[in-house]
DNA sequence: CAATTATGTTAGGATTGACTAACATCAGAA
DNA sequence: TTCTGATGTTAGTCAATCCTAACATAATTG
């Protein structure tokens, strides 16, 4: 059973909020979901529901949301181009955390798994830490 | 006459890739735009046609397309942030150049100005060239 | 100049992902 | 248990951007 569909911008944004949530509190609600995101609940309710039918994650009426094993793998990947991405803007580039936050945010949907396994090996090697 | 609107992803191809084609050809048009972004003509036609309401270019029915001053301006910008990506991907992370290409071609949209001068000083230190 | 080919536009839809308004369900307090 | 406020869903829209099919204009060439 492979995924067929791309994750889309949005969907990759779901999954990495979803993971954080669910590392915080052992339930992750839509209301937390959309607010984590800034969407509306019906937003949030619609695109569960999208992620669901692609079997990133499970999700019935008014119960909570939880990754599929495949969501939170994806989950995951999506999460370490993020983390990669940002460290790279604040501690190579200088750039202040909020804005580095929000970048790494939008740039995360650019990069393959490649250029980002490439971006941690060069962060490795340059991050006096 | 300030303008409004933020460009949005698609405004930013769209002029970055009329510059592009302006120099090298001294006519830009609609079918040059369409084969170069991957797009039908309808498409570009349609684009064109909001760019222009937004004053970011000049185009007449059945005529060539054509900067503004402003519109050239703001390519300007967002062909540097594009490059100034590619070149990091290259010369950096040793990303192949056609990957690159396309990476940056997508990355471009999320980072500010700032990030990109950023980007650029770090890549002057950096590039042994 | 007439016919053909290249170029451009219009009209009509599809899709993605957000929104508001209104309704439904659940859970905690009186 | 009943009421109420928090939470979730449904229905209906909207805007951006793409598409295809069909038509219109321009340019080239016999």
């Amino acid at each position: 059973m492979r995924r067929e569909e791309p994750l889309t911008r949005s969907s990759q944004d779901y999954l990495e909020a979803i993971l954080n949530l669910s590392e915080r509190e052992q339930n992750v609600r839509i209301t937390d979901l959309a607010n984590h995101l800034q969407v509306t609940k019906p937003s949030a309710t619609g695109m569960v529901k999208v992620m669901s039918k692609q079997g990133l994650l499970q999700h019935d009426k008014y119960g909570p949301i939880q990754l599929t094993e495949e969501g939170a793998k994806q989950a995951h990947l999506v999460r370490q181009r993020h983390r990669a991405l940002k460290d790279f803007l604040v501690h190579i580039l200088g750039v202040p955390h909020k804005t580095a936050e929000k970048e790494a945010c939008l740039m995360e949907h650019s990069i393959s798994m490649d250029t980002s396994e490439r971006l941690y090996l060069f962060l490795r090697e340059n991050l006096t830490k």
